[in-house]
RNA sequence: GGACGGUUAGCUCAGUUGGUUAGAGCGUCUGCUUUACACGCAGAAGGUCGUAGGUUCGAGACCUACACCGUCCACCA
């Protein structure tokens, strides 16, 4: 038998003793469901938010894990069949972007390397980061199945993914459509409206001479590709002008354009009279729409880099020219300096500010741009019967006009039937189907159904799941016309047109925007698991409330459509780590604080603790090292008094040589040698409401009271008045561990009192039932210290707290 | 323009269905080798709960208005 100082050193080392025990968790298969519950207990889920695969983990990851750890723990103890399913996210874009900026680094660029070449470059990169990251997630003691592990990638999932592609395109609910788009310039792909930022920035805004009206506009430069001018149907001052031709003088001379009348003009704003530019323009471009009868087609005149495009329309313009070519910026400027020359100009109010559309990850201004995309319809009823497609123009130059009546989505179809996605969603959440933990998140959540809009879900990167449409370069039938030659084939690549039999057909270039596949994730991963009967609805959906409508909202309208339950029971949203400056942390910005920094010096349970007390619901979270040290502070706390009364109590088995026996004593209740004072059943009446108020908190996912609760008492009510009320009573035999042994005789017990072996045993049994549940209760925050103590207990056999009973119902 | 939060001790925040002297951590101050722990122990100071009304026997909690701060959305040319 080891001495009790080989056992314990007065200061607890987390980093001695963390990674052992958690190889002992992994390696004893405590985390599958399989070992951890009975086979008809009750299922509790979650599924891991997969982390980003191109980078290390930053603190936010260590809140989720923390949180959705202390609920899987929880639920483990209490015997329930627990399963937390770890994955990793490919992250589209996210990680395009981070490769992009690598390459840069290297000299290299994406759009000059094979698609094939480039891929198998990302691959082999995410799979690098995935196995960091999947040593940071134990270093947090991150208790999920690692033998379910699965990455957004994997075959099972893109297979699942093309399923439900095909059956969204069967009902109608995904298209493709031609119309205004954000287009990034520098990233050379689409965004979805989610992905868009709005700054507000000073631009002049120029007052310029249309012939016999002066209309106002920021973006000069796309003048060239005015196709007419418009104002409010009741503007008095233009009545005379609507729909009639006016002729104007522009820098490339002179020609005509039309006048026409729009609600959509806001008549207070500038003169009342604005340019229509619907190449460039997503308000423009719905306006043309209203009007294509009257009006000519988008004329684009900038260039998918962001540069004027002009010598195509004007081929022998001197002043084309003179602009083709130069970036946006730099023609509004040459332009404004002309137009000043030519007397063109009728003002500038250089005091002008307004909202531009920015790219969320490099800031640049997006720029409308009209082109194919695959979208997905959220307010249309699914159709029972395969529609034929709209026709749209062919992939490549789009700058000519698509057909009228194919623009903008799905003509009125009959036979619509069921909900739309939208309204499945909003239903499943009215009905608490999905219950949202903090109330005010139900509102943001309604808030956001209610404006949503189509989502593009196409992306012109390679990385991601390419999306599985092949278009046919024939279309030499009339069916093949009527489907605009496009082929959605989700097991292989077809070699013929099943429309009209050609052999030419292209593949769609383009991927998913990864939160197409990450909104499957929930059953995407359970059916690719084969867990889907058990454990789908999973219980809980944990994760930061900023991707609430990227993320939580697409889940809940493609699980619903899916497999027509709701992929989640609640919904808990944590709030964001922000640093010093309030500024969100992400690797973009290259702010990030290292957790596994932190875990070194002050241990995982720290870092556990101080991201959960303090902090409710949806709230941001400002961590201080100040507050970690605290709960480095209070592991050693657990510690010391644990080696406290592990001392007593070894040294009673020592002397008294009685078999350790005590940790099968769950119930409350001594043996009948022992006799409990009448404060000691007191005590021990306490520790049961401690388990039921823990418990209750954990239940209602208030961590921060759970955790702050048994701070409290541990060390303010067990360290520092119990253990301190018993130290009188253990003093029965000599403590070899007193610092007095040797210099005099152990003091004798006071006369008259209670006291004698009896009351020792008393003593000893009131901590060992303390100890032993607040380090059950304790075990979920703060896993590492907690098994190491237990570890340390006397028993008679070896046990893993990690599957202790939890000591309340 | 629309929506959602917040305003409680020096700092970061709790305060659950309205109920005694409003709490915690950190920080500050005073004093302590005590069968574990100085990453400790004992104790102390510190708040007109943003402002003004209202409901109530009773309001930090509920209602109204206002002020300030923050966040998100938005087709302000």
């Amino acid at each position: 038998m080891l001495s009790n100082e080989q056992i314990f050193a007065a200061q607890y080392n987390a980093k001695e003793v963390e990674d052992e025990i958690y190889k002992k968790w992994e390696a004893g298969g405590y985390f599958s469901p399989e070992s951890n519950a009975q086979e008809g207990a009750r299922a509790f889920t979650i599924i891991m938010p997969p982390p980003n695969a191109n980078g290390s983990l930053h603190i936010g990851h260590a809140v989720f894990v923390t949180l959705e750890d202390i609920m899987v723990r929880f639920h483990r103890m209490r015997g329930e069949r627990t399963l937390w399913l770890p994955g990793a996210d490919h992250a589209g874009f996210e990680t395009q972007v981070v490769y992009d900026k690598k390459l840069e680094k290297e000299g290299r660029n994406r759009f000059k390397i094979p698609r094939e070449e480039l891929w198998q470059e990302i691959w082999d990169f995410t799979q690098a980061n995935k196995k960091i990251m999947e040593n940071q997630l134990r270093k947090l003691g991150a208790s999920c199945d690692w033998s379910r592990e699965i990455f957004t990638l994997d075959e099972r999932i893109i297979k699942i993914v093309y399923q439900t592609f095909k059956k969204l395109y069967d009902d109608g609910l995904i298209y493709r459509g031609t119309r205004s788009v954000n287009w990034c310039v520098k990233h050379q792909t689409t965004l979805s409206d989610l992905e868009i930022k709005h700054k507000e920035q000073p631009d002049p805004l120029y007052y310029i001479k249309y012939g016999p009206v002066i209309l106002a506009t920021v973006r000069l430069e796309t003048k060239f590709g005015d196709t007419a001018v418009a104002v409010h149907p009741n503007d008095k001052r233009y009545k005379h002008l609507v729909g009639k031709e006016i002729e104007i003088t522009t820098l490339l001379g002179k020609t005509k354009i039309k006048v026409i009348a729009d609600m959509a003009v806001d008549p207070e704003f500038g003169t009342g009279a604005v340019k229509v530019t619907p190449a460039h323009d997503s308000n423009d471009f719905e306006i043309w729409q209203r009007h294509e009868k009257e009006i000519p087609g988008p004329k684009a005149v900038i260039d998918q880099y962001g540069r004027m495009d002009l010598i195509k329309y004007w081929p022998d313009n001197p002043a084309a020219k003179k602009y083709h070519g130069l970036k946006v910026a730099e023609a509004r400027k040459v332009i404004e300096e002309d137009m000043q020359k030519e007397g063109l100009m009728e003002k500038i109010d250089a005091a002008y500010t307004h909202s531009v559309a920015t790219c969320y990850k490099c800031g640049t201004i997006v720029e409308p741009r009209i082109l194919p995309q695959w979208y997905v319809a959220m307010t249309k009823a699914p159709r029972s019967v395969t529609p034929p497609t709209p026709s749209y123009p062919k992939r490549g130059n789009v700058s000519q006009v698509p057909p009228p009546s194919l623009r903008g989505g799905l003509p009125a179809q009959a036979g619509e039937e069921g909900l739309s996605l939208r309204d499945m969603a909003v239903e499943a959440v009215k009905a608490g189907e999905v219950k949202f933990v903090t109330k005010k998140f139900e509102k943001i959540f309604m808030h956001w159904m209610k404006n949503l809009r189509d989502w593009n879900i196409s992306r012109q990167i390679v990385w991601g799941i390419r999306i599985p449409a092949w278009y046919c370069e024939k279309m030499q039938n009339a069916e093949c016309r009527m489907q605009n030659g496009v082929v959605v084939s989700i097991d292989e690549a077809p070699d013929r047109c099943p429309h009209c039999g050609s052999a030419e057909l292209t593949q769609e270039p383009d991927v998913f925007d990864t939160w197409f596949s990450s909104g499957q994730w929930p059953f995407a991963t359970l059916q690719a698991t084969n867990d889907f009967k058990i454990f789908y609805p999973t219980s809980v959906m944990e994760t930061g409330w900023d991707i609430l409508p990227f993320w939580v909202m697409r889940m809940i309208m493609l699980g619903l459509y899916a497999t027509g339950k709701a992929p989640f029971k609640h919904v808990y949203l944590h709030g964001l780590v922000r640093d010093k400056d309030r500024q969100k942390m992400s690797k973009s910005k290259g702010n990030v604080i290292d957790p596994l920094g932190v875990i070194d010096m002050y241990g995982a349970d720290a870092l556990r603790m101080a991201l959960i007390i303090g902090n409710t619901a949806g709230n941001d979270i400002i961590i201080s090292e100040e507050k970690i040290r605290g709960y480095r502070n209070f592991a050693n706390k657990i510690w010391n008094a644990s080696r406290f009364v592990i001392l007593n109590l070894n040294q009673d088995f020592v002397v008294a040589g009685l078999q350790p026996a005590y940790h099968n004593e769950r119930r409350l209740k001594p043996a009948a040698t022992i006799k409990l004072s009448l404060a000691d059943k007191k005590t021990l009446k306490e520790l049961e409401g401690l388990a039921k108020k823990v418990t209750r908190h954990l239940d209602k996912f208030e961590f921060h009271h759970a955790g702050e609760t048994l701070y409290h008492y541990f060390w303010h009510t067990f360290a520092d008045m119990i253990i301190e009320e018993m130290k009188p009573r253990l003093l029965t035999t000599p403590n070899p561990s007193s610092k007095r042994r040797g210099s005099e005789p152990f003091p004798p017990l006071p006369e008259g009192r209670r006291g004698g072996v009896g009351d020792r045993r008393a003593a000893q049994h009131v901590l060992y039932m303390i100890l032993t549940t607040c380090l059950k209760l304790l075990h979920p925050f703060m896993p590492f210290v907690t098994e190491a103590v237990w570890q340390r207990l006397p028993k008679d056999k070896a046990s893993m707290l990690i599957v202790e009973q939890w000591p309340s119902k």
